[in-house]
Parts: C-alpha cells; sequence; structure tokens
DNA sequence: AATTATGACAACCGCCATCTC
DNA sequence: AGAGATGGCGGTTGTCATAAT
C-alpha cells in the first residue's frame, strides 16, 4: 500500500528531464489537462510515472511559476511563516504567488537556516541558540511532517482556536487592520530581521495561525481550499497600505483567462482554478501611484515578472535592507532575457542546450501567456498551430518556436509594457 | 591543472489521506 | 467495509556548477 503502481513499471526513465520530455508533457496538458496523472505519461508519450510528470508540471512546468532568486521579502516571509507553519511547505508556498514547496523547501535547507545560525538563532525553533542549547526550548515548532498536524494541535493552536478569531477569520479574509493584537510572538523578538520596515501592520503569529486554521477549516479533503478567497492577498497585508483598488491595477479575480477550465475537457485541476498561486498574484495589490488612469488595466499575468521588492540572493542578501517595496521589472524580461531572445543567436557560446533551455522556456511561455490570454477560448488550438512542435521534434524547434511565440507576444504587448514602464519609470 | 568542498537545484522515495469501486 | 489507486506532502538524495585548495 502507498507506493504507486506505476512506480513497478519497468522501463520508466528517471532522473533529468529533457527539454523533449517538458515539450510533450507541456503541450499534452495545455491541450487535455493532466487529469488523471498515472495516465498523463501514456498519453503524452512519456517514458515516466505519473507522479513524476506531476511533480515536474508543479515544480517547473507551471506556467505561472515566478522562479529566479528569492527577494529579502519573500525570505522573511518565509522565516516567519515557518516559525508559525513548521516544515509544512506547503502551506508556506501557499503564501508565496509563483513559488513551489520544492523551491521553498531547497532554499530553506540551503540558505535559510544557515543564515538563522549565523544569526544566532535556532532554525528550527526560531529561538535564540542560546536558548535552545540550555533546554529552554526543547520543543521545535517544526516537528517531522508526519507529526506536524499534531503539532499544530498543539498549545499554539489551541490558544488560538477561540470560535471568535477563527470565524473573523472565516467571514473576513481581510488581513488585520492595525488594530489587530499587537502583542508580537516570540521569534519576532528575537530575530534580528523584521518584517519590511514599511508594512502597514505587522503579522503576529496569531494572524498567521487564523490563516491557517481557516483555509483548512474551509478546505474539505486537501490542505488546498476550495475557494480562492480562503487565500487572502498576503501581500496586502504585507503591502497593504497603498494598496487601492482603484489603484490603476485593476486586477481580474480568478485564474488567468488563457487557461481557462473551459478549455479544458478533463476536470480542470485545482491547481489552476483555485490556485493560491495564481489568484495570489492576480490579486496582488502592488504599490502603485495614484495617479495611474483608473481605466488601466493589466491582468497581472500580463506582468508576471513584476516582482516586489529587492532582488536579493541567498547568498548576498546580508545587505537586504530594503526598507520599501519597489515595485520593479525583472531583469528576465525588461533587460536581457526576453528581450533579448532575438539576440540568442549571437550568444551560442556552446552552452549545452539542455542547461538554458529551461530559461528559455519559461520566459517564453510566461510571454506566451498574455497572447492566450487574449484569445482563451481556442487556447490549445493556437498552442499547437503556433508552437508548431510535435513530440518527435528535436529540442531546437521547441526552442526557435518558443522565440518566435515570445516575439510575437512581445510585438502585441510591447506598447503595454511601455505603459507600464512609462507610469513606473521603470525601464 | 587537478582535486576537493560547497551550494543550489531538481528529482526521487516513502508515507499518509482521500477517493473510488 | 475494505482494498487498491491516486494525489499530495515532506525528507532525502543525486547532479551539476562553481569556488577553494
Amino acid at each position: 500500500m502507498g507506493r504507486h503502481s506505476c512506480c513497478f513499471k519497468q522501463k520508466l526513465r528517471k532522473g533529468l528531464w529533457s527539454p523533449e520530455e517538458d515539450g510533450k508533457l507541456l503541450n499534452h496538458i495545455t491541450k487535455y489537462g493532466h487529469g488523471c496523472w498515472s495516465s498523463v505519461p501514456k498519453q503524452a508519450g512519456l517514458q515516466r510515472c505519473g507522479k513524476s510528470c506531476r511533480l515536474r508540471w508543479i515544480n517547473y512546468l507551471r506556467p505561472d511559476l515566478k522562479r529566479g532568486t528569492f527577494s529579502q521579502q519573500e525570505e522573511n516571509l518565509i522565516i516567519e511563516l515557518h516559525s508559525v507553519l513548521g516544515n509544512r511547505w506547503s502551506q508556506i508556498a501557499a503564501q508565496l504567488p509563483g513559488r513551489t514547496d520544492n523551491e521553498i523547501k531547497n532554499l530553506w535547507n540551503s540558505c535559510i537556516k544557515k543564515k538563522l545560525r549565523q544569526r544566532g538563532i535556532d532554525p528550527n525553533t526560531h529561538k535564540p541558540l542560546s536558548e535552545v542549547e540550555n533546554g529552554d526550548e526543547k520543543i521545535p515548532l517544526n516537528i517531522k511532517g508526519k507529526n506536524s498536524n499534531q503539532t499544530m494541535g498543539n498549545s499554539n493552536e489551541s490558544n488560538l482556536l477561540e470560535a471568535e478569531t477563527v470565524k473573523q477569520g472565516i467571514t473576513s479574509l481581510e488581513p488585520k487592520p492595525p488594530s489587530m493584537p499587537p502583542h508580537q510572538f516570540p521569534v519576532d523578538n528575537s530575530l534580528s530581521y523584521k518584517f519590511n520596515h514599511s508594512l502597514s501592520i505587522t503579522p503576529t503569529k496569531d494572524f498567521f495561525l487564523n490563516r491557517y486554521i481557516t483555509s483548512h477549516e474551509n478546505s474539505t479533503s486537501s490542505c488546498k481550499p476550495s475557494d480562492s478567497t480562503e487565500y487572502f492577498p498576503l501581500h496586502q497585508l504585507n503591502y497593504g497600505s497603498n494598496s487601492n483598488p482603484n489603484s490603476g491595477f485593476s486586477v481580474t479575480p480568478g485564474p488567468p483567462a488563457w487557461f481557462n477550465q473551459n478549455c479544458r475537457p478533463f476536470e480542470m485541476n485545482s491547481e489552476f482554478n483555485t490556485n493560491p498561486i495564481s489568484n495570489s498574484i492576480l490579486t496582488t495589490p502592488i504599490s502603485l501611484p495614484s495617479d495611474i488612469p483608473p481605466k488601466t488595466s493589466y491582468s497581472m499575468s500580463r506582468v508576471p515578472y513584476w516582482e516586489v521588492g529587492s532582488s536579493g540572493n541567498c547568498g548576498s542578501s546580508s545587505t537586504g535592507s530594503t526598507s520599501s517595496i519597489e515595485l520593479q521589472s525583472n531583469g528576465s524580461i525588461f533587460d536581457n532575457n526576453v528581450f533579448s531572445w532575438g539576440l540568442m543567436d549571437k550568444d551560442p557560446v556552446g552552452e549545452p542546450e539542455e542547461l538554458r533551455w529551461s530559461e528559455y522556456f519559461h520566459n517564453s511561455y510566461v510571454m506566451a501567456a498574455p497572447t492566450q490570454n487574449q484569445t482563451p477560448q481556442p487556447l490549445y488550438n493556437e498552442i499547437k498551430s503556433e508552437t508548431q512542435y510535435t513530440t518527435d521534434e528535436p529540442s531546437t524547434s521547441w526552442h526557435q518556436n518558443q522565440l518566435q511565440q515570445s516575439s510575437q507576444a512581445l510585438d502585441m504587448y510591447g506598447k503595454d509594457f511601455q505603459r507600464i514602464a512609462a507610469t513606473f519609470g521603470q525601464i
């Protein structure tokens, strides 16, 4: 029990995915959805198990992934969330638009843990190491995953399961106003970092727990809520001071139209119709100048690489003292990666195709999304005809087609980008 | 230049919860 | 009700690139 039948099958490929495999999987899912994952590899012509396909899609191919280095805000948020949720990476990831649990987990294990230790903080308990070593705090917040649910049932949760508070969380998913209980949970006091200085409110442990409990109470069979509203836009929490629904970034709730569930013959997966990532992105009330024409409406999916905050890398984030949220263009689009695709030929440098393929792939896909957003209905036909790759085509064709596609997308939305750029003066 | 250490990331493994028959 | 199938999650391992020696 517990072991997937597909895992017993022979001749299944393992290890890194090739561009061809990615292409096949993407092509299949964009056309038909994944339906039952176990049937995906067969239908897509892949020698992989369904589980592997699912993982590849979720962690890598999904078009709403942000990728790139984590900003300082994201790192801080991860630390804060981890102090409350422990190693529940999927829960943490749900609050970080465009990030996967795997990505966050890797960041935590390879980077953040180390940082915290350097700061004298125990990454498990989020308490000062001296305190932990003295045995004052021997119960880590994050027990191993299997026990974590029980762990959440400990004092932390019980303290916060006060009916009114929970109900409040359910009925009103808006982040608590500054009037919320001012008590900071211990981790805040022990850590040298703080939530971004510009935050209008400082989220408390209660707040996160309420949020967590709320999402769980409203969900039925999985950790993912069945309704997008269950994921309050944490950005409002973080950047809410200037958030204004009329600020010009009129955001369409729900999933990107280009990936409308109507397009899917299979059952639409919750990853898209309820995906907190998508919804979070779409509801991101990024602080914007108030003089943006109100009628200028951008779906966030059109500018998926607009990021907030610094782009501090984990290796060089010690200077992450960003004191205000900045809306800044991600260089990957506006500087080099996308806009230089046309110049890619000049940079062969002999770098193995596979190494850079993912970057091209993702950027092109992200850029292609707006195109699809324009005409969601015939999306999959267009994908088929426009990308013109087949499962047997070499990856170079795939690249070329992707480049072509992104170029078209750029043409179509160059004006939009220019308007955004003009508005913010970022380019 | 060769070897080793380290970091970042991708992917796999095993388990559990839920669903379906 | 129970067994198998499946989805999902977290821990762990593998791979590759780069830095250090």
